[in-house]
DNA sequence: CAGTATCCTGTCCGATACTG
DNA sequence: CAGTATCGGACAGGATACTG
């Protein structure tokens, strides 16, 4: 739907469904099989098969036999998956501490110590978080369009106006 | 939907549409009129109105006045919008480096430098990435409910086991 | 310019029933 | 156990037309 261009728009339609970042956060906490989705979720049979598609078609669960006689199968995440897990992280973060109701259900610990953890986005070489809007802006990048481009190159000379 | 105990479930309710973030993407870029809106996006006017007013009502934007006559309207984001945007950031990073077609069109870059900005998500306190899913776990919150409570208990008992 | 109102189609989603 | 099939209501979302 709409413009396929931004990656927000990519990642939308791998994972934006309102069960699916519920289900992932299932298989974060190690489980992989239909019934335990559905015992924890109480998302419906129907939903929970087509869901579990659309995650297998994207590449972030891996649909895997592991029984011959029974057929029985398990979803297991991928790479892809895997790394997805400190977005969501981040995303429940903000839940907790920006949205009403402010007793937290969840939370993240180090296992180790049991300490909380309170997750931040920073750049990797810097170190620094990008919660700073002036410091940190979007760009158009090497595959842009002609309409991203512009946008953004009008939007860097207004900043430079600005200063 | 679903149960409303998980933040994850929070913050989809608020965030979670598909048009939203594509929406609070454009207010970190700087819009905030309507029509900005909908130029840049391709929503149509109807469905802009409806997820401007569930943004309002989530304290994410603020619709302000800023004409008497005509009377013209604006929308900005309030420090809990600004608060999303590293996560947004975090999103489009990880659409960008997982999604088929690796070719990008829109990056995050130092707005000083020009140099491309790599998102990650670290614990504040040590500044270590949470991509290793063993070092930190979900755990039940101090308003946990008894379902969740146990839940949480009985994995932590597995990983102990398994070690 | 900043919406509102209406109509239409498609999808979300739960409920229920069935299968090997 | 791991789904498939079908039903039906609610909502998403575009298109179009209208308003001050």
């Amino acid at each position: 739907m709409a413009d396929r261009e931004c990656p927000l728009s990519r990642t939308l339609d791998a994972v934006g469904e309102w069960w699916t970042l519920l289900l992932l956060h299932d298989c974060f906490d190690g489980f992989t099989r239909f019934d335990q989705f559905e015992a924890n979720l109480g998302i419906s049979s129907g939903m929970l098969t087509k869901r579990l598609k659309t995650l297998v078609d994207n590449g972030i669960l891996e649909r895997r036999q592991y029984s011959e006689r029974p057929p029985r199968f398990e979803y297991v995440l991928t790479d892809t998956g895997r790394s997805l897990r400190p977005v969501i992280v981040a995303l429940a973060a903000w839940g907790n501490a920006q949205l009403p109701r402010r007793e937290r259900s969840m939370i993240l610990v180090d296992a180790r110590t049991g300490r909380e953890v309170e997750p931040v986005v920073v750049d990797r070489r810097t170190g620094k978080p990008l919660d700073d809007p002036d410091a940190y802006v979007f760009a158009a990048g090497p595959a842009a369009s002609e309409a991203f481009r512009t946008r953004y190159d009008a939007l860097a000379a207004k900043r430079k106006a600005a200063r």
